[in-house]
DNA sequence: TTTATAACTGAACAAATGATCAGTTAAAAT
DNA sequence: ATTTTAACTGATCATTTGTTCAGTTATAAA
């Protein structure tokens, strides 16, 4: 797996006008069309430069949007709602599975959605904005990520369960390490421009490699602290 | 040292009109301004706001400054250009010091600058906007620190030396960690508005524990390839 | 005090942009 | 073939915003 994926756009036929879509098609269309056009250019994109793409016209998007702002609400459900996908959940504690291969598994198949161009460009542009969705997500992501691999870490190395202690900060700040690493990435080659010398499915490796034998030298000294 | 710094904020002394300021110090306050100002809304905040919160009419910012683009290369240069600390690149160097110690200090002393709210916010605006300013600072700091890092890594684990056997690609993503990881830090703090719930020195002490074991037990594995 | 310099203002223009709405027409129902 | 439905357009409006410029006035030089 590489991500090789590029930006995309809905074309419109220039030729024969593709015209009277049904309504339930034509709003797929425009959010569609919608995630694309403000990944590229933000939020403050103009609607007229979007109709342009879908080959329509401007007055048209706000029939099917009441204005800007549900436009960009759905572009969020689209990309950050409509993406998670709950198996991710379930791989981290199949204990039946080595735990550096299943965080090797889960990590991989998480960047294949959160490392497109879509989902990394548009996270900073509503992060910017202000918006409470990056904060829900992430919330969201410690909960259903962060932690279970922290607890996962915990019964790795033979520690007490956090019944018997429960989970500190820092053990799951150190689990966070994984995520910056791994959005970093999105952040090098859809904002930032700097390519990756090697293969992602190389440096997600490393990644839980580092993090793994990093747990083992610092969670045992994190919990015997008061 | 902890991250408690806010976004500043040039006040205009409502009262008595504090006016006709030397060229070159109402130079340096648009200046100053711009920066806060653009980091809080972003380079498509307007001007007529940036004078507002100067005290001042709007056409002055046009006497000082020819358009706004020239006023946003001027936060560049305020920011990326003139916040760089030549020092850094000599810490990493000193093997007087154990690597643990210099990497440490470092990263500290660089979160100081890295981790404020300008920086970051400025850092992924311009990013979004396709400037290359980010391109440029991040070879740069590929070059002044990563590679840096990677060579002292090889040293400290008794393995060849660049000159003896060429940096790997892989050597240098593994460096990339640390600053994947500093950087999300101020992400989480000024655009997620996530906060951190530890002590920085203590992150930036377990993210270079983390980065140093993995590297001990990754590097070698990687040099052995052909 | 008077003059000269330059910092600063206020008003205005043109372009861009979100939003509205009366009317047009393709396509489905009859 | 005719009627009905609803998808779509074109023109227009009100704001916002970068930029200009003729004129005003604080401040320093004379």
């Amino acid at each position: 797996m590489s991500i090789e994926q590029t930006k995309t756009e809905v074309v419109p036929q220039e030729g024969q006008p593709r015209k009277r879509m049904k309504r339930e098609d034509r709003d797929r269309e425009i959010a569609k069309a919608a995630v694309a056009f403000f990944a590229e250019v933000g939020f403050d994109g103009d609607t007229r430069e979007l109709a342009r793409r879908l080959g329509v016209t401007q007055s048209l998007i706000f029939r099917y949007f009441p204005n800007k702002a549900a436009l960009i609400e759905r572009v969020y459900q689209e990309v950050y709602v409509g993406r998670w996908n709950p198996y991710w959940e379930t791989i981290i504690a199949d204990r039946s599975v080595p735990l550096q291969d299943r965080l090797v598994r889960l990590y991989k198949d998480y960047s294949r959605v959160s490392l497109t161009y879509d989902w990394v460009r548009i996270f900073m542009f509503s992060g910017l904005k202000g918006e409470d969705i990056n904060t829900r997500y992430l919330k969201f992501l410690r909960s259903r990520i962060l932690e279970p691999i922290a607890i996962e870490v915990r019964a790795e190395l033979g520690l007490p369960t956090p019944e018997e202690l429960p989970l500190k900060m820092s053990e799951i700040e150190l689990a966070w390490g994984i995520n910056s690493r791994i959005f970093y990435l999105g952040q090098r080659q859809w904002i930032f421009n700097v390519p990756l010398d090697i293969e992602l499915d190389q440096i997600i490796e490393h990644t839980i490699i580092t993090y793994l034998s990093g747990a083992k030298t610092v969670v045992p000294m994190l919990i015997k602290q008061d």
